[in-house]
DNA sequence: CTGAAAGCGCTTACAG
DNA sequence: CTGAAAGCGCTTACAG
């Protein structure tokens, strides 16, 4: 097992200093042609790699970001960190995941310790659980320290940063008119409770592409589930005691779950009722039939992020601060087989 | 903004020495009862936290540890990330997540970059590649350097190290007898290459089954995919040139996409045709039929993984090296509707 | 009880 | 052309 060589040992092994030999290997003109080509011979033979702590504490940067989300087994979710780690590695930046478990403790935690000098930057979508508390502090907190946070899906107004989010109520209205054009009367909606975020927007697109419409608003037909323990039990509900001719569903789970329900009460999909879901995952592309989905493009929301934040951090020297965006990114209406 | 303060600055503000504040914030009896509490009133006014990088540089070490994996999208490396996170995050360890995307130059540079001071261990699952190239020097080189190694799922017999597996050839002969108790003859695999570690175990306990019960191979019915582009029609081929009463598939996607072109054909699961599928992902249980499915449990084999690593780390003192253990995951046969 | 010094591994302005 | 010194932010053995 031979340990790591550091610049002290090959300075003393050369028996120069180690300034002379932080300079060959940084291929400096300073020094001798003669010196440079011993120690970089030398250097490669233990093949010589400088510390990455070292050269963070003496940088003060560490080319390493941070994202944080609620869950990472939401399809939508691991498709954002996959974006964000190709742009990242391609600017020569790490990325550390950290997940929230939508619990706002955790959530704090998580930016509280890396915050302290072990990366450069967040980038991070809010849990539940602080969507609902709104309380920011832990965030702007960071940002009062000169650390760039871009917020993705999940956002906040109460909090200035860059942000990249989908029009999630431009999405909901179209995919809700997309069904009243098909000429469906008894459109129901499943969402979640209001405090999330985009649960609330997707809401408001389906009610006010109703009202556009001059159609009548059933609450009756308007679900929003809070608790995803017994989620399918409220979908139950609403399938047996209502007719519905369409569904639009926030989520993928709450759309194929719906399917399982439908064709459980010998209702047919697409024949008898047409789906829409929202998040273009494995489910919704899979499942049979496969769903009609509001795709979300997570990589593009990734890769937008990671290059936002990487484009502040490149450019700290310049006084860019206080120049926020926000990037929304497009949707599409992916039509599979739940709609006619 | 006010940026982060340091143990200078405070020590400047109070005019003591900086070991006097570094002293008195670690509670050192050391320093007067009266120094203690001023320092820690003030250091708690302005919020003071200790810089990490300096602490790691200090320590030679990061308490950060990296999973690499092939692929986020996939679920059940989700999954096992999700496990490697709690356990971390309760021993006060961070995670690196770095993707290699089935290639082995990534890995290689993921692996290179991150073992130079970034991180304490490692936690991986090979590339296609990297299992294909069958060259794991950037692995013992890293071990070598005396960074411990912990490898899970996708494992290879040339270096010896810490590893957490499931036994996939007694999965696959567990569901591959399952299949024939159930009566059925025409009994399909899909498969992946053989280079893939656990493509070929899993093949190798199928193989196992029908040569246990007397059963001849057919080795038309066994389709070892290799190009996941165009496996679809790989698939179709196999289910509409031959007759086949059940299929056992190593993936979820294999599986459900087998489901599909069956429907394609006519053939109706569970009615006509059996399907077992490999990892209990998302997929198995929301598609239409829920599909059978060997449960890999990714979550413990991550809890595991980091498990054993941290208690390298931690216990790195003592002389533990060379006792490297392999963990075996025990897997179960999920049920559900795809199979009678 | 307090502080100066050395050190973790590196870089760079400065002196010779 | 080479090297000693200072510094990034911290800890700790040692001196006073």
């Amino acid at each position: 097992m031979k340990r790591k060589v550091t610049l002290k040992q090959i300075a003393k092994e050369l028996d120069v200093s180690i300034s002379t030999v932080s300079k060959s290997l940084r291929n400096s003109l300073e020094i001798s042609e003669d010196t440079r080509q011993k120690v970089q011979a030398f250097a490669k033979l233990y093949n010589y790699k400088p510390n990455n702590i070292a050269l963070s504490l003496k940088n003060k940067k560490t080319k390493t970001i941070c994202i944080i989300i609620p869950e990472i087994i939401h399809h939508f979710f691991a498709t954002v960190i996959s974006g964000v780690e190709h742009v990242a590695n391609e600017h020569g930046y790490n990325v550390i995941v950290c997940l929230s478990d939508e619990s706002f403790d955790k959530e704090v935690i998580n930016m509280e310790m890396l915050a302290n000098g072990s990366i450069d930057g967040f980038i991070m979508s809010l849990s539940k659980e602080t969507q609902n508390k709104r309380d920011f502090h832990h965030i702007s907190e960071v940002i009062n320290q000169g650390m760039p946070v871009v917020m993705f899906d999940r956002v906040t107004n109460d909090i200035l940063c860059d942000k990249v989010i989908i029009d999630d109520n431009l999405a909901a209205f179209n995919a809700t008119n997309f069904l009243i054009e098909k000429g469906f009367k008894n459109i129901a909606l499943i969402s979640t409770i209001d405090y999330v975020s985009v649960g609330k927007l997707r809401t408001d697109g389906y009610i006010k592409a109703l009202k556009t419409n001059d159609m009548k608003i059933n609450d009756a037909l308007i679900l929003k589930i809070e608790d995803i323990e017994n989620f399918e039990s409220k979908i139950d509900e609403l399938i047996k005691n209502n007719t519905i001719d369409a569904i639009f569903a926030v989520n993928e789970l709450f759309a194929v779950t719906a399917i399982k329900i439908a064709n459980k009460y010998g209702k047919k999909v697409p024949e008898d009722i047409s789906v829409i879901g929202f998040t273009d995952g494995i489910i919704s592309k899979y499942s049979s039939p496969a769903i009609s989905t509001v795709g979300q493009n997570g990589i593009k929301m990734g890769e937008k992020a990671a290059k936002m934040l990487i484009e502040r951090l490149d450019n700290e020297e310049e006084e860019y601060e206080e120049h926020y965006k926000t990037e929304v990114i497009e949707t599409e209406l992916v039509l599979r087989e739940s709609t006619i």
